[in-house]
DNA sequence: CGTTTTTGACCAGCGC
DNA sequence: GCGCTGGTCAAAAACG
């Protein structure tokens, strides 16, 4: 899968992953760590003890319909996404207590590259949609600005999270040559969990084949497919043209919804618009199996419905956080 | 009426 | 220093 969606981390030299400016910085790690308030349910990627979770894989090929495995069913939670959590700042502080005060700026970088196996300061990735909408990520962001940038007729929008305290932001343009392609590039920490998403998560009451009828899912599923790779526009691509089962679980977020070259009301604000589906799931053949228009969602949705297969066969749509990194922040 | 988006202005970094 | 470019701010407008 990963046909409509390739992830990739930016790495920036080691000696480029951040620094530690000061104590400010310092204490306000500790006074959100020592709030668990604001400590939402997000799984530790590193503890496979208590948790399922989506393994992680940058290439954006992603496991293309791997069903989760009986045992793991049930307790299907993925964790995490577009940029480091609160956990990754808890890890990063016990493993790094003393954090150097010089360097370079962000100290929210250098904690996500020392929580990471590499440091990484942004991360991008390249997504595929339909009628100009972006599947929602998980979070909820609030666009803070909007630039024309050279040598692309498509502005670049600039999003910051709207959780108070954090500093994940993200900014998001079109491809020059393919308008269908965003680029997504995520920056800094979330400090806090996912957004509810629980409108999402529940099934549509019952398939409706029709909706759904345009994927073509055998093409998509091949594991041997490289259709499942890259900017090929051959495939069917999820959601391109489709309609969805539902309204309520195949929404978009309207706050990933990015500008396309003016600044027309219609922004974020259309309403009636067509459904972008991220997620289809298929149990048709006897055996789940998903693909998806992002990395590793086929590994969630799988997880999603392992413990509670939806009753018959046929597509569902989902509409799932996802992340370069193809974590999913939920359970079920 | 509160929240979000729009959009021009401003600022900082970088190359020349 | 100057100009270009990308990123952010903030007031006004729009939306729900």
């Amino acid at each position: 899968m990963g046909d409509v969606l390739q992830a990739e981390a930016v790495a920036p030299a080691a000696d480029e992953a951040g620094i530690w400016p000061g104590e400010l910085d310092e204490q306000l790690i500790s006074d959100l760590l020592s709030d668990d308030s604001l400590l939402a349910p997000v799984v530790d990627p590193a503890d496979d003890s208590e948790q399922h979770y989506c393994p992680r894989d940058n290439t954006g090929s992603g496991a293309a319909t791997a069903a989760v495995p009986p045992a793991e069913a049930g307790r299907s939670l993925c964790s995490v996404y577009s940029g480091p959590t609160i956990t990754d700042i808890q890890k990063a502080l016990s493993s790094r207590p003393h954090p150097p005060r010089y360097g370079r700026r962000y100290s929210s970088l250098y904690l996500y590259g020392a929580a990471s196996a590499a440091p990484e300061s942004r991360r991008t990735a390249t997504v595929r949609s339909c009628g100009g909408k972006m599947p929602t990520d998980g979070y909820k962001w609030r666009k803070y600005g909007q630039k024309s940038i050279k040598n692309n007729p498509h502005p670049r929008s600039y999003y910051k999270c709207t959780s108070s305290r954090c500093s994940a932001k993200k900014h998001v343009e079109k491809s020059t040559h393919d308008p269908e392609m965003f680029t997504v590039t995520y920056e800094g920490l979330h400090l806090h969990g996912p957004q509810p998403l629980s409108r999402h998560l529940q099934p549509p009451p019952g398939p409706t084949t029709t909706d759904v009828a345009v994927v073509n899912k055998k093409a998509r599923l091949s594991p041997n497919s490289d259709d499942n790779h890259g900017d090929d526009d051959s495939g069917a691509g999820i959601g391109c043209g489709a309609r969805w089962p539902s309204k309520e679980t195949c929404g978009v977020d309207d706050d990933d919804d990015v500008g396309g070259g003016g600044s027309s009301k219609l922004q974020g604000r259309q309403k009636g618009r067509a459904h972008d589906a991220v997620i289809a799931v298929d149990s048709s053949d006897g055996r789940w199996s998903a693909a998806s228009s992002v990395p590793h969602a086929d590994d969630a949705a799988a997880a999603v419905f392992s413990s509670d297969p939806p009753p018959a066969a046929n597509w569902y749509c989902l509409d799932l956080p996802w992340s370069p990194e193809g974590h999913f922040p939920w359970t079920i």
